[in-house]
DNA sequence: CCTACAGTCTACAGTAACTGTAGACACAAG
DNA sequence: CTTGTGTCTACAGTTACTGTAGACTGTAGG
């Protein structure tokens, strides 16, 4: 049998130790064994659940909705549409961000390009970054396309 | 004078009052005067400097930099390339996380292009999560990209 | 066999940038 | 005077981890 250790299964997978035991402690990896002096052993089902994990989440999905794919996996004959439409959804939140970095990008070309040195005083970039004027579009959106998700909460 | 509750400096700027003052509490903002009783009181000043720090995290700058920022602003004598800088090195930031959302919806279109329906058991998108061959370029990027910028910690 | 030293264990604190809650006080309108 | 909204403080919760402390385990070299 080939069972490895938690380390083994970092290195293999790419995720780091500790998060696959915190993704044990919420219950995204079940329990493994243990060997008689209490260290994780895992085999290859684990090495997979844990790289369907890692790219569901390398693609932006929320560990919460990796969970949810986790759980619809093991009902194979339910209806993919469930899971057509959670791709989906990913797809559309990655494009709105797509769009408002977009339109970072352009602001900050242009607050760049706009500086020709000189002192602080004068600077256009802080100049650009106190005027209200030159906000983007008007909704206040831009913190959350650098940020974080609370997108595909299912 | 038109002083302003911290409702009213909320509504004025687009920032929610618990922000303001958890902005406060780490001194983004200074302690504003307050009324007999105990009350926020803002002026003018307040509001410009909301409006900046807004419009600055608008453009995914970190807090942490925006407080650079605001300290560079009160010393005007200084070089402002330092502050050009800033600017280019989040330009740099927003530009590759461009290029990797568009890496995201690449891979996240074909999933789903790819889904003829049917039942779980053949879902083609359950299956190209669980594909490591399916995976982009290689490096582990993606949860970075739309999940928070540990980016210019100055 | 002994000694390093890397790997593993648990439990808990810390991170960013807020958001939400509880319980008490303030203020304006009817 | 009551009702309702706004404000106050202090602290817990959020997401997805990361880091730390202190103890134990497994392995390679001498």
């Amino acid at each position: 049998m080939d069972m490895m250790t938690i380390g083994k299964l970092a290195s293999a997978t790419g995720v780091k130790v500790t998060t696959i035991r915190y993704y044990e402690s919420t219950d995204l990896l079940p329990e493994p064994d243990r060997s008689e002096s209490g260290q994780r052993l895992y085999d290859q089902n684990a090495v997979e659940r844990l790289a369907f994990i890692r790219h569901a989440r390398d693609l932006g999905f929320s560990v919460e909705t990796v969970r949810e794919l986790i759980s619809l996996q093991v009902e194979p004959d339910r209806d993919c549409a469930v899971v057509d439409q959670i791709a989906r959804r990913q797809l559309g939140e990655v494009r709105r961000r797509l769009t408002q970095l977009e339109a970072l990008e352009a602001e900050l070309k242009r607050m760049v390009s706009a500086c020709e040195g000189g002192r602080i005083g004068t600077c256009s970039v802080l100049a650009s970054l106190g005027d209200h004027e030159t906000c983007l579009a008007d909704d206040h959106a831009g913190a959350e396309v650098l940020a974080s998700p609370p997108s595909l909460k299912a």
